[in-house]
DNA sequence: TCATAATTTATATTCATTCTAATTAAAATG
DNA sequence: CATTTTAATTAGAATGAATATAAATTATGA
């Protein structure tokens, strides 16, 4: 993903081309592989490349991304911290309880023949599958 | 569930009976009812009754009530905070995204014709639906 | 170029959870 | 039953993740 593509990628999501804005898009979405990160640890990322950027904004930077929908907050993960998916598709994850390392599942690995109804008064918006391994 | 029940469970499974076990436990187990509850509500919850345990006790306990198999500790939740269920046995989880509250779905709601394999060297031992409803 | 509105940043703050060290209480022993 | 040993409780401090604040900076459009 060259320079040119990371600032249409912001523009098309409404989202300024800043320097912090730019350096994390490039770090997330430059290879097109999907990664699930935290906050310090893009902050660590772009330290090393001598791109720092403040914590407070990477929190800010992850958070624009979410609701821009280029990224994905997962929820089942250790408790105490926020891990972000560049994978925005539906699909699931291996959690590995040894390393807490999250890997991804392709949505179409499950297939079902009977699924819960949704509770009176709702619908089901998504539903997301975590499967626990252990090496061995 | 009598006085004695509980002072049974705690024996059982090698917990000592002190007031705070039996206060959580009885708390907890009392009516057989599935519960999904955080530390803060539980210490709340029985400070209402007039029997104040400190924080740092509910904590202690409820972690020792999961090592010793009365509790689960649930990793589908919103970021930043631990809930506990009284349910140990396997089962999936209704999450309502407009309140953050947890339901429990019994294992058999769901039936697979295809799961994933484990990664090589490793196996599955665990795996959850978080089925994500919306209130209309 | 300039104005303005958004963004960044260092710092302080909040909140959940764990740690520490002293006290208290439970079970084991004599 | 008294004593000893060992475990649990507790207040308060410490940690760590994430957000809030408010001043300085920067992007964008006129």
């Amino acid at each position: 993903m060259s320079d040119l593509d990371v600032h249409n990628l912001l523009a098309s999501h409404n989202l300024r081309c800043t320097r912090p804005r730019v350096k994390l898009a490039t770090l997330l979405f430059a290879d097109g592989r999907d990664r699930h990160v935290t906050a310090e640890w893009a902050a660590d990322a772009l330290a090393k490349e001598g791109d720092e950027v403040a914590l407070a904004t990477v929190y800010n930077t992850l958070n624009s991304f979410v609701e821009a929908g280029l990224l994905r907050q997962i929820s089942c993960q250790e408790a105490g911290r926020q891990v972000f998916d560049t994978n925005v598709e539906p699909h699931h994850h291996f959690y590995n309880e040894q390393t807490g390392e999250l890997t991804d599942v392709p949505q179409n690995a499950f297939r079902f023949y009977k699924m819960p109804a949704a509770p009176d008064g709702a619908e089901i918006v998504d539903w997301q599958v975590t499967v626990t391994i252990r090496p061995h």
